[in-house]
DNA sequence: TAAAGATGTAATGTTATGAGTAACAACTAG
DNA sequence: CTAGTTGTTACTCATAACATTACATCTTTA
């Protein structure tokens, strides 16, 4: 398939909320900054929303964060607007009437789960509020170019 | 898009050829245990001849590892049959003129890359040896049932 | 209160990617 | 020579992600 936006573009959304606080807020606005569409900006929104890190205003644009970036893990993030959250996927049809087949299902599941840990431990370990400052940072170095 | 399974099924290839090392290695016999078709395992064999995991010899079924198992990594076999191996992806379309649509890209790319090491540094503990051993291992549980 | 504009959400269309399928040249083995 | 296999390509099909459209609901403001 088609790979997968939803984190790089839930990230864009609050770090756009938290950068331009008190400047155009509405999906339109940040729809034209991710180079997108406000329904798909309104739908992350919403998923982030459910996890608890955004709060928006039905007919308002006002959205602004529940938590301080500094205690916002790209994890937090990750699992707020990924469904199906895993990196590696199993091959659920194998023959069980072979001896591989039968087993490597539960086998790679094992395995798979332990990246999955590695991954997300270092997911966690990054924090909306580095982002952004990253951000400014780079934006500071083009402006002096 | 669908999920790939290219990992789960080459996974699967090398522990078959290395536990039914006497027995039908056709690409057809091996594609009954996938539950898949001939094709697809030998464009897999492909990719892993490639990478220089497996020999394979054209007219005859007779696919053999090139190294051992102790020393195969998933991460080897991940890097042989993924051709795009990175976990996350970030969108390469954001708005240059704003402060977040024109650093944010560089700025996840950082972010990913560290979620990325973290875990091809897991994959790389993970050996074929070990999952051939679990998938025999519960092969015989099964048994005594 | 009415108009303008925003959100929340669902339905539908478009497109990219992975897997399935078929075909065939090149090779091997009996 | 024949049957069977690999290596490879082209094509089809299924599916998931994103785009687009639409509209009910709510907020704001004149």
């Amino acid at each position: 398939m088609r790979y997968s936006h939803r984190l790089s573009d839930a990230v864009h959304i609050l770090a756009y909320v938290e950068i331009y606080r008190d400047g155009d807020l509405s999906s339109q606005a940040i729809a034209a900054s991710v180079e997108s569409n406000p329904a798909l900006v309104r739908r992350l929104m919403g998923a982030l929303r459910q996890a608890g890190l955004l709060a928006t205003q039905r007919g308002s644009a006002q959205p602004h964060l529940l938590r301080d970036p500094a205690t916002m893990s790209l994890l937090d993030i990750y699992r707020a607007v990924e469904p199906d959250g895993d990196l590696l996927h199993v091959d659920d049809r194998t023959n069980p009437q072979c001896i591989v087949g039968g087993n490597i299902q539960e086998t790679l599941r094992g395995a798979y789960q332990q990246v999955q840990r590695a991954a997300e431990n270092q997911m966690a370990q990054i924090t909306l509020a580095e982002l952004i400052s990253e951000i400014q940072v780079r934006e500071r170095k083009r402006a002096n170019l």
